[in-house]
Formats: structure tokens, C-alpha cells, sequence
DNA sequence: CAACTCACCTTGTATATACAAGATAATTAT
DNA sequence: ATAATTATCTTGTATATACAAGGTGAGTTG
């Protein structure tokens, strides 16, 4: 037996999530119809399914079903969260300030990072977020137009560009890297800075099935905005 | 049944390594033994090994047995690498300048942090970490001396204190949180910067089941060190 | 019509059993 | 003594079966 039987049941779903088929929240085959489906015993359909839940892929529930769970739950440990999302939670208002929203001609090293050819149009975005008023963040975001056409029609004042664009096309790997800046002149006067403060900056790329969807430049203020991180035994 | 019985055998094995009886590559029972012991048929004594191996904490291999898995290994995206091996990965040559190795009294920042008593007395270590020869990190680690006695008697150029603790005391978890700062003028120093550059800053606390080990303060130059993440679809 | 019961679906726990396959150590044959 | 075989341990895959328990909706009862 090469490929496990329980093995291909898990590809089977994967790649019904991952074509976009299953979105978030979608309900999955039961483990009786997957018997069926597969012709294998409920306890290797119930494998696949059980696998898929633990890595956090899945969500079930006793009498219900089993369901796709929806991508934040997926992230772990530098889930760069929604900011809307974690401004709400400390009970804060939140607002944004949009202050970009145009389609330019991509320059080589945005071109590399967004895997389209060199002076091909792309959309960019610049946002800042607000908590209390006060800005938190910057988000300056390029956006690959072949994988999510209608952005620069989005109201991004109700729904963010990450939420959007996890909606739009499923989203299926993100890196980042963390590093310490100096803000330029005008990030300076975006964040409102008035006095040499160093900033951390968040570069986010994510894909989907489809390729590179988007790259994202988070800088926010160092006095105002931390990262953190958790690792535990976990049961 | 309240609870299951595979999660019994979980929170057994969980149990031994938190308290450290269980060290790291130690051999966990096998199936057959936990069948005996526990009174339990082998698919059940297998789940909870196969779920704790999934969570990262054993690892199997088919024919010798089942391992507490290195605590390394546990940690998923915002691992704070060995600092040591990441220079080694980049086949660049690694050494270290031990500053300060010191017993003091404990303000209470630092007392707090680390859950011990204002005033007692904790240890203290500054290491500067380079990269040929030019400083890349700067760490400056407090540590519970009543975890880790003869901390200040170990020769940090052979065995980082990372690694020296993690022998000593098991971990059972971490918190780290990322910012920028601007170095003051000592760290400056201590990091060769001429100019006005941010730096990344990380503050970690480890725990091990006694209680807080150490609290640490990894200070690195913006423009040479940054922090990486990854979240995919896992198979 | 409303409330209750029951059938039926779902996932959750647990067992007994079978064979495959990797790793090691003891045994046997050369 | 060395090499090959075998026995025995381990984990890995797969099935059939049983009962428990949560959720939904249809049908019955008041």
C-alpha cells in the first residue's frame, strides 16, 4: 500500500479547500457518506476527519457535522491579527484614514514579491489605522490584480483589506518578516510622529492556490505597538 | 465517563515530562505496556500517544519506540532560535564576549518578573553574540537561582545559556514579545553602533514546573537581524 | 397550536482483531 | 569468527463492532 488509504481521504479534503471548492465553514462529508465514498471502514474516514480537526484545519461538533474552520484559527503564534479586531478587544475605537487607493505600474522589487512581470499594473493601497483617533498603524498593501479584481471597489472602512481578501481568495501559506526601522519623513507624518521614534515593521506576504495574492508593509510606532508570542505544552 | 480514558494516559505522560522525570529522547512506554498498565486495549493506549505526537511533544519511529520529542521542536513559528546555530546555518563563524556574570540584588522589575522576592538575590549574565567578529546580539538574562544554581559557574562560550537551562531545568513554556526600541548609550556600545539605529528587542520568560527560570532581553541591530514566520496548510 | 417524545442523523469513546513493516538481538549456519 | 536467518519487539494501517451522547426535525400528544 503505498499511499494510506486515510492519507488520501485528508488530500482529498485539502484539496477541495485549497481549489477555494469548500470555503470556510463549508460543511465536510460526514464520516458515513466518506465510508461510503472511499469504501474503507468509519474508523479511517474518522482518522482523516480527526487529523484535519487537530491541525486545526477542520472544526466538528457532536451532532452537527464537521465543518471547514475558518483561516485565523489556523495561524498559531505570529497570527498577525486583524487590527480592527485587537483595537476592539482592549475596548477601544477603532477607525481607519484611507489615504491610497490606486492602480500603479509595478516596479521591479514589487513585481519579485508579487510574482507578476515588471511594470504590469497593480493595485496599492495605504491605510491607516486608528485606535482612539491616534494612529496605530500603517498598512501599505500591493495586491496582485489577476487574484482579486474588484479591490480598489472595496469599502475598506467596514471591512479590512486582510478580511476581504481572505474572503476573495482562499488564503493558503503567509510569511512575514519582523524587523526594527526608522520611519522616512512621510511615515513619519502618517503615524503622526513628531520625534525620532523607531518602528516595527511587519512584511506579510500570503499566497493562495492561485499564486502570490498580496504584500503587505505594517509599521507601527515601537512605544505603541508590541508583538507577542506564546508557546506552551500544549494537552 | 468523565474522563476518557485516553486522555488519562495523556495527562500520565504529560505529567512525567512536566515534572521533568521524563527528560528530553527519553523512551515513553509503548503500546503494549500502557495496554497492561492502564488496563486498556492497544488502539486506545495509541491514540494518546499518536495525539501527543501530533502536538509535537513525542516523537515515534516504527520498530525502536516512542520519545519525548526535544522542546525545540515544539515550538512553531516565533521560535527564538539558538543564536549560536542560526550563524552556523548562514556558515558564518560564531563567538561570544561574556560581559557581566554577577549575583545581585533584585529590584523589583526584575523580582516581579521573575516571582521571586524583592531584594533577593537573582543572577545575572550579559553576552554579547557575533557574527565574524562583529556583535549581532546583545543578552542580558536574569535568572531564578534557586532553578538554576550553578548558573554562574558555567562556561557560556561552549553552551549558550539557553541551551544550559533547557538541560537543566525542563521547560513546559515560553512568552516572548517583540518591539523596537532605540539603545540607550551602554547598548550602543556594546553593539559597535556609531549611529542612531533601532533595534529589536525581545523579551522572554521561560517556565519550567517549579516556577519562572529566567526573563530575557535579546537586543539586536535593526539592520542586521530580523524575525521570520511561516504558516501554511499543514498535510 | 404548542409541547413533548421519538427516530435518526451526527460525532465521541472503546474494544478486539489482523496483518504489514521497521529495528534489534539472539540464534543458527557457514 | 563471521554472516545469514529467525524470533521478537516496536509502530503503522485497516476493519468490524458496540454503545454513548449531542442536535435536528418529524410526528404524536395534550
Amino acid at each position: 500500500m503505498s499511499v494510506p488509504k486515510f492519507a488520501q481521504i485528508k488530500e482529498f479534503i485539502l484539496e477541495n479547500i485549497r481549489s477555494g471548492a469548500w470555503q470556510e465553514n463549508h460543511r465536510v462529508p460526514s464520516e458515513n457518506e466518506l465510508t461510503n465514498q472511499f469504501k474503507v471502514s468509519r474508523m479511517t474516514a474518522r482518522r482523516a476527519l480527526s487529523e484535519l480537526t487537530d491541525a486545526g484545519i477542520l472544526t466538528r461538533s457532536q451532532g452537527l457535522g464537521t465543518f471547514v474552520a475558518s483561516f485565523k484559527s489556523q495561524s498559531s503564534l505570529l497570527e498577525i491579527k486583524n487590527i480592527a479586531d485587537e483595537v476592539k478587544a482592549r475596548s477601544n475605537h477603532y477607525s481607519c484614514t484611507i489615504l491610497v487607493m490606486e492602480s500603479i505600474s509595478a516596479i521591479a522589487p514589487i513585481a519579485i514579491a508579487l510574482g507578476v512581470e515588471v511594470d504590469s499594473h497593480v493595485y496599492r493601497s495605504v491605510i491607516v489605522h486608528n485606535e482612539n483617533e491616534q494612529p496605530l498603524q500603517v498598512e501599505e498593501r500591493f495586491v496582485n490584480p489577476a487574484l482579486a479584481k474588484d479591490y480598489l471597489q472595496q469599502d475598506f472602512h467596514s471591512l479590512t483589506p486582510h478580511e476581504y481578501l481572505s474572503q476573495n481568495a482562499p488564503l493558503t501559506e503567509a510569511r512575514h518578516t519582523v524587523e526594527a526601522i526608522m520611519p522616512n519623513q512621510e511615515m513619519r507624518e502618517w503615524l503622526n510622529l513628531y520625534n525620532e521614534e523607531p518602528c516595527l515593521q511587519v512584511i506579510r506576504r500570503t499566497w493562495s492556490s492561485q499564486g502570490i495574492v498580496s504584500f503587505a508593509r505594517l509599521v507601527s510606532p515601537g512605544s505603541k505597538y508590541r508583538l507577542g508570542g506564546h508557546l506552551t505544552f500544549k494537552k
